[in-house]
DNA sequence: TCTATTATTGCAAATAATTTGCAATAAATA
DNA sequence: TATTTATTGCAAATTATTTGCAATAATAGA
């Protein structure tokens, strides 16, 4: 993480009177270099001391409280698949570039879902 | 659902040795004309007549593996927000009317999601 | 540096979502 | 209508997440 967001952070949690615990400062710093959400799981096993996994779960809900992490979920529940379609154009590149060079983003990667009434339905 | 299509899911099920029932049949019709995907309590208490959780978990794990619902979710997971950008530009107009024209399809919506490297973490 | 205060942890138990085994039931076939 | 066997209801098992509480450890003040 780098030093500057390390000290907005301990700065952030000593002004709320919260303590600076190891899973606190080192649970942003996992999640940076990630390109993708990663599992609660997966963040448990990675930090260098041992821990119980309501000491992920807690300081995760923390910091999500605090802006400084998301839980990335679009929501899970069923749909109809009567028409699936795959969109070829599915996001233009030139857009795509052009988020990517004003927020200076690099390895941009994106998630896109439709939803909406086919003809049949309407 | 459209008869043509409960036809055709009827079809499907006796070519596999399935059976025709209540929950299968309703399921596909109840998520049809939502635009968003339904939890499971939801069509749970949706069913005319009453039956266990594990009746609407098992036809609709079937549903899915036949490819006819769908489980719509973009995994769960933590995400750092170091930076989050708000991107005005969302998605071009034009070409989400061009896609709803090219299928058809109205009263659509999206969700969209970018991943990416910041230039402080690159 | 030591002590007092209290936020945080570990642990175990509680909740919630989903799956599964098994006997009873009901859909399909003949 | 009788037979076969896929499906259901129910209860128990799994997995993910939250919470209460006593023990621990981070901070503030002496």
């Amino acid at each position: 993480m780098p030093h500057s967001t390390l000290h907005q952070l301990t700065s952030r949690l000593h002004k709320d009177n919260r303590r600076i615990t190891e899973p606190r400062q080192i649970i942003p710093g996992l999640l940076r270099p990630q390109a993708h959400p990663q599992p609660i799981r997966k963040i448990h096993s990675a930090l260098p001391d041992p821990c119980d996994l309501a000491t992920v779960y807690r300081p995760t809900n923390m910091l999500k409280s605090m802006a400084m992490v998301k839980r990335s979920n679009f929501g899970t529940g069923l749909q109809d698949l009567c028409w699936l379609v795959e969109i070829d154009e599915c996001f233009p590149t030139a857009l795509k570039k052009k988020i990517a060079q004003q927020n200076g983003f690099t390895r941009i990667t994106h998630k896109l879902e439709f939803f909406g009434a086919c003809l049949e339905c309407q």
